[in-house]
DNA sequence: CGGAACATGTAACTCGTTACATGATTAC
DNA sequence: GTAATCATGTAACGAGTTACATGTTCCG
């Protein structure tokens, strides 16, 4: 239910065509709320149908088209409800510490890889996310560019690089987390394991 | 995916019924990962027709019946495959931070419920995991003490509580990270609101 | 005899994933 | 001309959510 509100993030700051939405989107939102084309597309037509975007299709070349979304005062109003709306959590789905908890019932090898890709997996994301708060800092990310240039009012600009500063350094801390959590995980294989031979 | 290996973990330890699973369920494996009663009792009959577990209807009383489930060794197999199998993680789909990189948005009122919600969120779990962990150190969760009960070997009941514990302090952790960010976000918000006027 | 707990589901729907499908235009 | 990139999707499936549906047995 958040794709939409994500893409209406992106589109508020200006028009975008299907093909560009989603690869800004890959390069900014994309980080916090995945989604693949074969998704924004057909979401895109959705939120056309529900009158929170328009679409002016365009002429590209002899043949080609082009469909370039902008959002309407009805999606406008849809995301600044959601934006001042309790916020739907979801329940906790989280494999790796459901695998964490039985690790037991494997061997001490198989455990050290579990670990090993936790930290992987999570450097992983931490590059991402790092990268996303040194583009922000230097002012390169596009989309935030563009949304800067999009204000004149001093107070917005500075509130919008620090919501986003603030919102990247969260997930950063929580990568750092997750591998702190599975270096200690190493370690305690390697205790189990001494203690039991 | 990995709902039928929660499932399989807790029936491995000794046959259940479906209703006593999905009770069982919610007190322990349910903390990790999320599954309502419409989703077990499906599931099980799926497995069974995977031949991962069997059913051993039973009568109960005069009309009433209920099915015992336990695991099968393909089934058993299945979850140590799995277990020594790379874990596959979702892609990330994080709709508080999604929504805390736009807060500049709303206004300051909504940004300070918004941080206050995710504190209440996330104090209710912190309040469950640390309720497991109190329960895992002194044994008085009934699926680890059948666990503990089906072996006799001190080194492997010495592991389970060790990474069970360690997998709910995994938990604590991320929550208290969570807690800590929000209140930051709260004296942003001030900061900001402040600095505006 | 009435309510709590036991017991097992189905149906409709939304969201997300994976794989596939197709063609146009631009830059070299 | 050919490869990269632009451009837009569909189809089938699996997982999860919400609401509903139904009946039994045990305990006081």
């Amino acid at each position: 239910m958040s794709l939409r509100y994500a893409l209406l993030a992106l589109l508020r700051v200006g028009p975008l065509s299907g093909y560009d939405l989603a690869k800004q989107f890959t390069q900014s939102v994309g980080h916090v709320w995945h989604a693949p084309d074969s998704q924004i597309y057909p979401e895109l037509r959705k939120m056309e149908g529900e009158g929170l975007v328009e679409a002016e299709e365009q002429a590209r070349g002899e043949r080609g088209r082009r469909r370039m979304y902008h959002v309407t005062p009805t999606g406008d109003q849809a995301f600044l409800d959601w934006m001042a709306s309790p916020l739907e959590y979801q329940r906790t789905r989280d494999p790796a510490h459901l695998r964490a908890a039985y690790l037991e019932t494997t061997t001490p090898d198989a455990a050290r890889e579990f670990f090993e890709g936790h930290i992987r997996q999570w450097q992983g994301e931490l590059v991402q996310w790092e990268g996303e708060l040194t583009h922000i800092e230097m002012l390169s990310n596009p989309m935030l560019t563009r949304r800067l240039e999009a204000t004149t009012d001093e107070d917005v600009r500075k509130r919008t690089i620090a919501y986003k500063r603030f919102a990247y350094e969260g997930l950063v801390e929580h990568a750092l987390g997750e591998i702190a959590w599975a270096e200690r995980g190493l370690a305690l294989v390697d205790q189990l394991d001494a203690d039991a031979t």
